[in-house]
RNA sequence: GCCUUUGUAGCUCAGGGGUAGAGCACUUCCUUGGUAAGGAAGAGGUCCCGGGUUCAAUUCCCGGCAAAGGCUCCA
């Protein structure tokens, strides 16, 4: 018998009698074989030392493959399991999968608790363990011996896992003294674990479901070089360090205060001066778009949301009615602004003539959010969206389309957001019963928002079965400086609201219709879009929409005359500058206008109160040399205007 | 809402059964200094809130509230 090894670059080898994964990478080196951790035959994941089909295709993973990690987390899961069961004896468990930064484990460990304090006995056991050089040892079990097995230990999650598994389908994994219902695959052995750290303990409902037992989920992750754990920490740190909290509170941005409510911002000078700008930006694109601008009131009758539907769906987890003292009727806090909207549409017949009719507001809206759930400025109870709904016929559904995500584009460019992917939320391929709206005005508002996509030639991703029950919808992902996903701005189709609040205009057939009003905010919220941008841009924001652009910086109070002019001077140029009149020296007042991310900063000192010049520094790169204020101010406003045009990002790239 | 953790000066944090500390920020004074922290003095606290144990609680216990990390949910 001969085996047929096709690796990944094509060459093909060929071994006499049965050989597995592990074999093939030491034919090939014995550093590949050190550091194989499995293996993908064939498509397949499987372990490294199981025996290879005769005729197969081959790549041997390693650390510096995604498949290659998973494996070793989800090894060292069990691992931790291991040393779980020595510290906790009786601890029963859940699932232990591998996931994008390390791996958890969650276990039932009955009246005991884990804490923090815990972790440092949890590592230092998992290394115990790990230094034994522990295998994986594959057994494939009846289904009558694995019921044995986890009825014998007591452990019913477990038991549970089996009873949805298929008889000759079910594998034990052993390591050690523990031996866990595993699919598998795991690595060859527990040598390659150099470093491992638990990293947070939480509750989680067995089976993600409320109803259930909530057990101890651990989180933890592990490298094959000790520097690698430091680094990934390290990252961690930096991370923090972006926080949009954290720095949203050095940068006197926004506040949160027990006693207005949790989850509900307040907005500091900087802060509220910050959104002014976003808004007015937004403003200004949509007026060039063609969008009017309409404002509602912050409450709507309790009948408004019956007519939408929102009571019905959603009334119980809202915040409860308020209703009036005398008369006793109720009102909702709006938690959106788009039944408002219907009413304007409807205040009034329409022509197709009027139609698209786009009402934008920035309007601020109010939903409950369970207590665990707040988050900073990202997960909010109070909170303004850059809203607008656009009432058109079913054939303007592309051409809007399109309209909107050159205005998402737009802002894209202006926050410096590279990494970005559309979204396109489809109905389910099969199941159709629950969709709203007629089948023909879905399938023209797929293939619009397919079509209005791909013109725009962004990177697209179609999910089915994601669309909203109302119609099919476009999301906006982007990737911020750290690799982290962020869902912003949407556009989605909705053929329910009309629907029930019976808007209609006259055709050029003289007959009513009923338009398509498609949901869009490029922001999202402003709020959570400012949390976005704040770890995006780690606080530096781009000049344009920074609070303050310049400080001006006099040597000292002698010049305290010449910077009041100056700052006179750039504020008649729109530029946002102050003076630093502290009374410190230039080398203070520089280190704490870096610190707060100023921009420039313009230091004025004998020699330039002579002859009306300004010495300029730019953050983070020094000093630029001298010039006259209108040269600085001509500076910045090219730089904004190359910032608004999205060019300026990637030549700032370059030379970083 | 649930699990784990946290709550001490404006901020970052130390401390601990006998009514409290540091650095930064702040105020005043000295200093007038040229590209990342000049010096000195001073002021500032209901130790999150409520209850309990104790001769005595900021510290220990219980219950709230808020925050952090998760889970669940999300128009």
């Amino acid at each position: 018998m001969k085996t047929k090894v096709t690796l990944p670059d094509g060459s093909v080898r060929s071994y006499d009698g049965a050989v597995t994964a592990m074999d093939v990478a030491k034919s090939i080196s014995e550093g590949l074989a050190r550091n194989v951790l499995s293996a993908r035959v064939n498509g397949e994941v499987r372990d490294a030392n199981r025996t290879l089909p005769e005729d197969c295709t081959l790549s041997l993973l390693t650390w510096n493959d995604t498949d290659g990690k998973a494996t070793m987390w989800h090894s060292s899961a069990h691992v931790m399991a291991e040393a779980l069961e020595a510290l906790y004896p009786g601890a029963k468990f859940g699932i232990g999968p591998a996931i994008e930064n390390g791996f958890y484990y969650d276990v039932d460990l009955g009246d005991r608790s884990i804490g923090e304090a815990d972790f440092a006995a949890i590592e230092s056991k998992f290394k115990e363990l790990v230094a034994k050089k522990l295998t994986f040892d594959r057994k494939e079990v009846s289904k009558a011996d694995a019921i044995a097995y986890f009825t014998e230990k007591g452990d019913e999650y477990k038991l549970e896992l089996i009873e949805g598994l298929q008889d000759g389908q079910i594998t034990f994994y052993e390591q050690g003294n523990f031996t866990d219902l595993c699919r598998g695959p795991h690595i060859p052995d527990t040598s390659g674990i150099k470093a491992m750290k638990v990293l947070s303990v939480a509750g989680a409902y067995w089976r993600g479901d409320e109803k259930r037992k909530q057990l101890t989920r651990l989180y933890a992750i592990t490298f094959p070089k000790q520097k690698e754990l430091d680094e990934y920490l390290l990252m961690l740190e930096e991370a923090k360090k972006r926080d949009h909290r954290k720095v949203g509170k050095e940068l006197d941005l926004f506040t949160f205060s027990e006693r207005v409510g949790a989850g509900l911002p307040l907005w500091l000078p900087k802060g509220a001066a910050l959104r002014e700008r976003l808004i007015n930006f937004m403003k200004t694109a949509q007026e060039k778009a063609g969008y009017v601008q309409v404002a509602t009131p912050h409450i709507g009758s309790k009948t408004l949301y019956e007519t939408s539907g929102h009571w019905e769906k959603y009334g119980k987890d809202s915040f409860q009615p308020i209703n009036t003292p005398q008369e006793g009727e109720l009102f909702m806090l709006k938690p959106m602004n788009c039944p408002h909207h219907c009413e304007i549409f409807a205040s009034r017949p329409r022509s197709y003539k009027d139609l698209p009719l786009r009402l934008a507001e920035f309007g601020t809206v109010y939903r409950y959010e369970q207590s665990g759930e707040l988050h900073g400025l990202a997960r909010v109870r109070g909170f303004t969206q850059d809203d607008a709904h656009l009432f058109c016929r079913p054939d303007q559904v592309k051409e809007e389309f399109l309209k909107v995500i050159d205005l998402v584009l737009l802002v894209l460019k202006a926050l410096d957001f590279k990494n970005f992917e559309a979204q396109i939320s489809l109905r389910d391929k099969v199941d159709r019963s629950k969709y709203i709206g007629s089948e023909e005005n879905w399938v023209k508002a797929e293939q619009a928002i397919i079509d209005a996509a791909a013109e725009c030639g962004m990177k697209t991703v179609v999910e089915y079965g994601e669309a909203a029950f109302y119609g099919p919808k476009l999301d906006f992902m982007v990737k911020d400086a750290l690799g982290r996903k962020w869902q912003l701005g949407t556009i989605q189709v909705d053929y329910n609201l009309p629907e029930r609040f019976e808007l209609e205009y006259v055709g050029s057939d003289n007959a009513k219709h009923r338009p398509v009003m498609i949901h869009r905010a490029p922001f999202g919220s402003l709020e959570r879009f400012i949390a976005v941008i704040i770890e995006h841009t780690g606080g530096r924001f781009p000049l344009w929409l920074t609070p303050e652009q310049a400080i001006i910086l006099p040597v000292s109070d002698k010049y305290l005359d010449a910077c009041a002019h100056i700052a006179g001077m750039l504020k008649d140029s729109d530029i946002r500058a102050s003076v630093d009149e502290r009374n410190e020296k230039v080398g203070r007042k520089i280190r704490d206008a870096e610190l707060a991310k100023t921009p420039y900063m313009l230091v004025i000192g004998e020699k330039e109160a002579a002859d009306g010049t300004v010495s300029v520094r730019e953050h983070g790169q020094g000093d630029l040399g001298s010039m006259s204020p209108t040269a600085f101010a001509d500076l910045v406003k090219a730089r904004i205007a190359e910032q608004l045009n999205g060019r300026v990002a990637e030549k700032e790239h370059k030379t970083n």
